[in-house]
RNA sequence: GCCGCCCUAGCUCAGUUGGUUAGAGCGCCAGAUUGUGGCUCUGGAGGUCUCCCGUUCGAUCCGGGAGGGCGGUACCA
């Protein structure tokens, strides 16, 4: 493919993704529209850098061996390990322990950027992505949790989601925790197993789960998934626990009130939900919009107590026209313990995130595509390379009035150059030739309307003898002109 | 990480039971149309058939290995 082999290979690094201009005016639309809604509810915008030195980064510390497992890692001059974030709750976290002292407390921000994951790309799952984060920082309120979730509300339905089409799932880690006490489920290890367990629950089904809160569970690759060893009645238990979800939020707590109440855990959780709720109802969240669902887990390790997920429930077509189950697109949680571990001080937060591209392929699925197609600029013919000087005069007097408009800068024929200007999508050219200088004209050629007349002619002569939608008029109606196709299109 | 499938033109793919010039459609460039986007027609550019090693008189094709891609599974802050 290459001739030269020391040629490189034109290609982008795998799990690293171009956007044109389609997506990216639909992303930063998505980010303006959240981001209003998030600093109306009080929250500061904060930017942090790419780079965090590996151990405030936590768990995914690199060692001499995988000095790159999950994230990508490099050495400093000073010999200290840097990692490109992950995430932007980590960097959140060590902000607020660093300027603990001087920071407004509660701290409310929200955050958008980049965070790359080292970690093998899929469908829609890539190595470097956008985020989009808002959390507060030093309330232990389940008031805090509820305000979050409302704001997510809002952000996602401000962002385009048709009102009702995703629903906040929320559950609370104190709920599983205290019922895996009360079954005598001790070891950390197994707890985690458990959750991974019940995560999987919407994918595999009851019978699934079950294997694998047991002994484990053989997929159809053959490879086999190692349970969480429950014994029959734990495992039941469990299960129980997380089907107990269903209609409004408060028969959803008394159902699990009768799950798990009694444990001193559970109960706790109970009455945050409780609060929540409360709080949900006075901030006017109704259950179609924010519900109870004790099968959520979201798979952290980090979560102490609230966790939310949104799910998108329209039900949408895949490319081959199948339905498909869109899944979560965002979620949170409490995590108390994340400051601390820079402050030692058990700081409590809260917050909530989502993918903005995953966000964006929802809207697109839910029909409400924002980008359409990018229009390009009004297009000025260059005819002649010794009156470059006429058409920049041109353009400039295009963009004066607030319309985009560029010269033709390539070499090619005039053909050429509408072939570009239709291929950029471009609303009119503008063809100022040594006929118009002399007459002091131009001729303003509508390409929409072109489009359109195009699929009625047959014949090319025909096609351009008619010269669709083309007009020479005095030069100084050129920008009126040009708005009128504007306006029409 | 584990399992499976795949790799021929920019893209989607034919094809060669191993034999001399490897094809199509789409796309791209140009001409028909010397100042005009679409359609049509004509012409053109573009390939060490992923790489390395082996078998063979000869490998794009057979065997082994590597790399890359895709799918599943695990993990997922």
């Amino acid at each position: 493919m290459t001739s030269d082999p020391n040629r490189p290979e034109a290609r982008a690094p795998r799990g690293f993704i171009d956007r044109r201009a389609r997506d990216v005016v639909a992303e930063r639309a998505i980010l303006a529209a959240v981001s209003g809604v998030y600093e109306r509810w009080g929250f500061e915008p904060l930017e942090t850098g790419a780079f965090e030195y590996a151990d405030a980064l936590g768990k995914f510390l690199p060692d001499a061996d995988r000095p790159n497992e999950g994230v990508f890692a490099l050495q400093d001059d000073d010999e200290q390990w840097m990692a490109l974030r992950y995430d932007l709750t980590a960097p959140l976290a060590r902000f607020a322990a660093q300027n603990w002292e001087t920071l407004p407390k509660p701290f409310r921000r929200y955050a958008f950027g980049p965070v790359w994951r080292n970690e093998k790309p899929g469908p829609g799952r890539f190595r470097e992505f956008v985020q989009c984060d808002a959390d507060t920082v030093g309330s232990a309120r389940p008031e805090a949790d509820a305000e979050i979730i409302a704001m997510a509300v809002e952000g996602l339905e401000a962002a385009g989601l048709p009102a009702g089409s995703a629903l906040i799932k929320i559950n609370n880690r104190k709920l599983l925790n205290g019922l895996m006490s009360a079954a005598g489920v001790a070891d950390e290890g197994q707890k985690l197993a458990v959750l991974r367990a019940v995560d999987k629950l919407d994918r595999l089904g009851p019978d699934g789960v079950r294997l694998l809160l047991g002994e484990g569970r053989k997929d159809e690759s053959g490879d086999f998934t190692k349970g969480a060893g429950l014994n029959a009645a734990a495992a039941e238990r469990v299960l129980a626990f997380t089907a107990a979800g269903a209609g409004d939020r408060a028969s959803t707590l008394a159902k699990l009130a009768d799950v798990v109440g009694g444990s001193a855990e559970g109960d706790e959780g109970l009455a945050e939900l409780a609060a929540i709720d409360a709080a949900l109802t006075g901030l006017g969240v109704a259950a179609d919009r924010a519900t109870f669902d004790p099968s959520v887990v979201r798979g952290l390790e980090y979560y102490t107590g609230a966790v939310f997920e949104a799910e998108l429930l329209l039900s949408t077509l895949d490319e081959k026209g199948q339905p498909m189950r869109f899944g979560s697109i965002g979620g949170g949680g409490r995590y108390d313990d994340l400051v601390a571990r820079f402050t030692g001080e058990r700081t409590p937060a809260t917050g909530f995130s989502f993918g903005v591209s995953r966000l964006a392929s929802a809207l697109k699925a839910a029909g409400r595509d924002l980008a359409k197609a990018a229009r390009g600029p009004v297009v000025v013919i260059a005819f002649d390379q010794t009156r470059m000087a006429d058409y920049f005069a041109v353009a400039r007097e295009i963009r004066a009035a607030g319309i985009p408009a560029e010269v033709y800068l390539g070499s090619s024929g005039m053909k050429a150059q509408m072939k570009y200007a239709d291929r950029r999508l471009s609303p009119a050219a503008v063809i100022v030739g040594e006929d118009e200088l002399a007459a002091g004209t131009v001729t303003v050629k509508d390409l929409d309307l072109g489009r359109v007349l195009a699929s009625k002619v047959a014949d090319n002569a025909e096609w351009r003898e008619q010269r669709p939608g083309q007009q020479t008029i005095p030069r100084g109606e050129l920008t009126a002109a040009l708005r009128r196709i504007l306006d029409a299109g």
